[in-house]
DNA sequence: TTCAGGATGTACT
DNA sequence: GTACATCCTGAAC
């Protein structure tokens, strides 16, 4: 199946965060695909942005994936128990990323179901199906990524990104119309004047 | 429908 | 020891 090109995570990586929505993440789980549309991102820019775990080039054994090649993932460990997903972005040597904070599942649904909530789809409540993948851990969880993909390349086997339903092998589907939205990033209090970049990006349905 | 509080472990003062 | 790019539960409205 046809993945993004190492090039689409070489540039500018406010402008890859936003190009990223509503493209398609592919998971291989057990030789089984899990395929979601990627609704919700936020940009982290080490060279000056004091929200970044890499700021001013602070370079540590957590934060060494941010500075190597593009197209890679970094994976972190967050309040002891969730995992983020981001995809590492700029030439080697510049630690930035793109954080991944929500899904929308389109294929192999009732797996993530499994993996989330540990009961199937029909069993979900309101809740829990209003609120299934609108969040970065919560995507880890149903996607089970953890640590062990950290710096897994993403034009590899298991976990990629696809342009259209087909390159991620599905059928032509139904797409809808959205508009983008734009925001301050979450959960990032302390970083000072970077609270209020509008470094968060997501799609909301037309109409 | 919103809210506060607790869970939990790693990284780095 | 402190902070952290979060999520869930239960209680109040």
């Amino acid at each position: 199946m046809a993945r993004l090109s190492r090039q689409f995570y070489e540039g500018d990586t406010v402008e890859i965060a936003r190009q990223r929505l509503g493209r398609y993440l592919v998971r291989v789980y057990k030789g089984q695909p899990l395929v979601c549309r990627i609704v919700e991102t936020e940009a982290y820019v080490g060279r000056m942005d004091k929200a970044c775990h890499a700021y001013n080039y602070r370079r540590t054994p957590r934060t060494e994936p941010l500075f190597g090649p593009p197209g890679h993932a970094y994976i972190y460990l967050i309040y002891g128990m969730y995992a983020c997903l981001n995809f590492v972005t700029e030439p080697k040597g510049e630690p930035s990323a793109v954080l991944l904070r929500g899904l929308e599942p389109l294929y192999g649904t009732e797996q993530m179901a499994q993996l989330r909530f540990g009961r199937s789809l029909a069993e979900l409540n309101t809740y829990q199906r209003k609120n299934f993948l609108n969040g970065p851990g919560k995507c880890c969880k149903a996607l089970s990524l953890d640590r062990n993909f950290n710096q897994e390349d993403l034009l590899g086997d298991r976990l990629y990104l696809c342009t259209s339903p087909t390159d991620a092998g599905l059928p032509e589907i139904f797409t809808p119309s959205y508009a983008i939205g734009t925001g301050r990033r979450i959960g990032i209090d302390y970083a000072e004047e970077a609270v209020d970049f509008p470094w968060r990006f997501w799609l909301e349905k037309k109409g």
